[in-house]
DNA sequence: GATAAACCTTACTGTTGGAGTAAGGTCAAG
DNA sequence: CTTGACCTTACTCCAACAGTAAGGTTTATC
């Protein structure tokens, strides 16, 4: 199939495609004679898997790594768990980060009932 | 003062100061003879609201509208209010879409029990 | 007075994960 | 035969800096 089919049956658009190619993330596509890309159903399969590590935001660099694990499929996934394990950890770490981001702007956000920028609590605020 | 006291006073990097300065965030800075550039203690303001606003993560294209504002003291500061209250907005919502991330990942790093890569339920999940 | 460390300058590249655009080749339908 | 949909490579752009190179200046020490 040519890479808009591709891109149609897994919702990552052409460009995308390309550019996990040029990164490494994808093999080299094979061509037929015009020259364009022409995949195969393991291609739908792949692209997938990325997709899917995207949408839980796993880096493509790591990306790389679970799908580098997969080609001995009798080695410990122990890699596999700390991967995600990390990955959680890093959300986490921002969720709680933000929390904080949050409550600091509501307190900004309700500390100002005036009308006039020179009187504005929330730039006086901003200056601390 | 020369560029490297300004960022200890701050704690904001040269580097990050020269970067404002070429992005228009701060005004070209005053040069003496042998090309240093040359700060006052009103620079110290300006860059410390800079942080200020940084750290609560708005994006320099608003911090430079939070700038201009405030040349004209008796204007309005519902513009204000509202820049701070959609930062507010921008920073729940991400909160919301990493707490969805967070419980599939958790999911997702619960369901593997076994050793090897060809059985591990966290790939598997991955490949839907 | 020489020299080395610390500091300053501009300018260019790299980061992440693509999106946008240009300039052109190919293919199927009407 | 032309139009529109699709394909190709290659380049630039985004945010907010950090890293590095290559060079000029100042200050402290020997």
């Amino acid at each position: 199939m040519k890479i808009n089919q591709l891109s149609k049956l897994t919702n990552v658009l052409s460009k995308t495609i390309r550019y996990y190619e040029d990164v490494g993330l994808l093999p080299k596509a094979s061509r037929n004679s015009n020259g364009y890309r022409d995949y195969s159903s393991s291609d739908v399969d792949n692209l997938i898997f990325i997709r899917r590590c995207r949408e839980l935001q796993i880096p493509l660099e790591k990306i790389k790594v679970l799908i580098q694990v997969q080609t001995d499929t009798t080695s410990s996934c122990s890699e596999v768990d700390l991967l995600i394990e990390q990955q959680l950890e890093n959300v986490r770490k921002t969720i709680n980060e933000l929390s904080l981001l949050e409550k600091t702007l509501h307190t900004l956000a309700k500390s100002c009932s005036n009308d006039i920028v020179g009187e504005c609590e929330i730039l006086k605020n901003l200056k601390q």
